[in-house]
DNA sequence: AGTAATGGATAGTAATACTATCCGAAATGG
DNA sequence: CCATTTCGGATAGTATTACTATCCATTACT
């Protein structure tokens, strides 16, 4: 397989994985002749991979860059690789200011009370305290609330529930890059689709509040 | 208020403002001279909303300014206007190929048989539709299945059940543009915090699997 | 044998989200 | 009252991003 079939079946332009290639997202060919190579399955499971998180993920280049070098890394522990790769997929925000230091130290004590395993300096906590800091901006609470994260407190048990059924959805036998791959595609792409399932919902709820039956 | 005091508050440059104004996502502050305007808390208000559908929600400001139209147009009715803004905000990728169309199918089956009232042509159809074609070509799901949408069935009350509590915290009395801007930032806003939430349940899930307690 | 495709390098581009500068007029502070 | 700052409005410039196009000598296909 050479590029003009690697990019017929990918449906990615040959120039673009030309990019891809100079960029490192997509590992380079066996080398058969000064100007050939040959690409297989690995490379096609690859520039799927870098298009589920480059468009459907939204992530930037130097973003998916990292999460692939973890991926990537042998040496590195799975939960480990899953960790750098997570904290690549956060967007990154300007996070200063007293507002969002608070909701920091909040969501803190929200990892602590539910003992959640986040590393301390995990991305994701300063995630989802941008939502929290959101929240308050944009008065999406009615009264004024001593804790936002106690609005999440009911629906822990059942995401981490849900979360270590899809964890252990990886097909066994599976290789560590497998695993590492399985996982960190798995957090983009289904959390699109639990995005697009809660706005359906909110859709319905808003037809059920405001519109005619 | 002066432009000033509006960078002053919201913590945005004033050159920042002044490209909002042009372009219609901030409105013009009532003109008290030839050179002068005064601000006041709607614009407040706006400026945050703003920012949070453009950093917080990642929306371009071509959406953001579909979105903000719709608030705005007092003579479409709550309902409607939500279905716009919700339009806006999904993410545009690229929809052609037999892949796609079978998954939007699959989609229309799913939202027929939950009888959720979602919009014949909403975008949101194409979102989820958009997921579950990333589930296939990134062999997400074990054996292959006959209706991917399945795998959602289960949780759906749970989804339309949150989604009505959530429609229903709008702060009363409230205006139509205030019901729609709630309901359309909480989209952003939760969605965000409900996908920060997903992650660190992931990890504290990857963490119990295969790190060392 | 001739056309097309290849790897590698370099350069160019369209879109996006600001940012900076200039202007003459108005506000502000001492 | 006068120097300094800020104002609204307009125009132009910029940094970044994610490709896209072109060139070249070499190799593959027919």
């Amino acid at each position: 397989m050479r590029i003009g079939d690697l990019a017929k079946t990918t449906g990615v332009p040959v120039a673009t994985l030309k990019f891809y290639l100079r960029e490192g997202l997509l590992p380079a060919g066996t080398p058969t002749a000064v100007n050939q190579a040959e690409y297989d399955d690995v490379h096609v499971r690859r520039v799927k991979l870098v298009r589920a998180l480059l468009h459907l993920g939204g992530l930037s280049i130097a973003d998916a860059q990292r999460v692939l070098a973890a991926v990537d890394d042998e040496t590195m522990p799975i939960h480990d690789a899953f960790g750098v790769a997570q904290d690549a997929m956060v967007p990154k925000l300007d996070r200063s200011g007293t507002r969002y230091a608070d909701a920091l130290a909040e969501v803190d004590r929200f990892v602590r009370r539910h003992q959640l395993r986040v590393r301390p300096g995990a991305a994701v906590r300063g995630m989802l305290a941008d939502a929290v800091v959101g929240l308050a901006e944009c008065d999406l609470l009615g009264e004024p609330v001593t804790d936002t994260c106690e609005l999440f407190d009911a629906m822990v048990p059942a995401m981490v529930e849900q979360a270590e059924r899809e964890v252990a959805t990886t097909p066994h036998p599976a290789l560590r890059a497998q695993q590492v791959e399985h996982t960190v595609v798995g957090t983009v792409v289904f959390e699109v689709a639990y995005a697009a399932l809660r706005r359906m919902a909110l859709e319905h709820a808003s037809a059920q509040r405001w519109s005619a039956p």
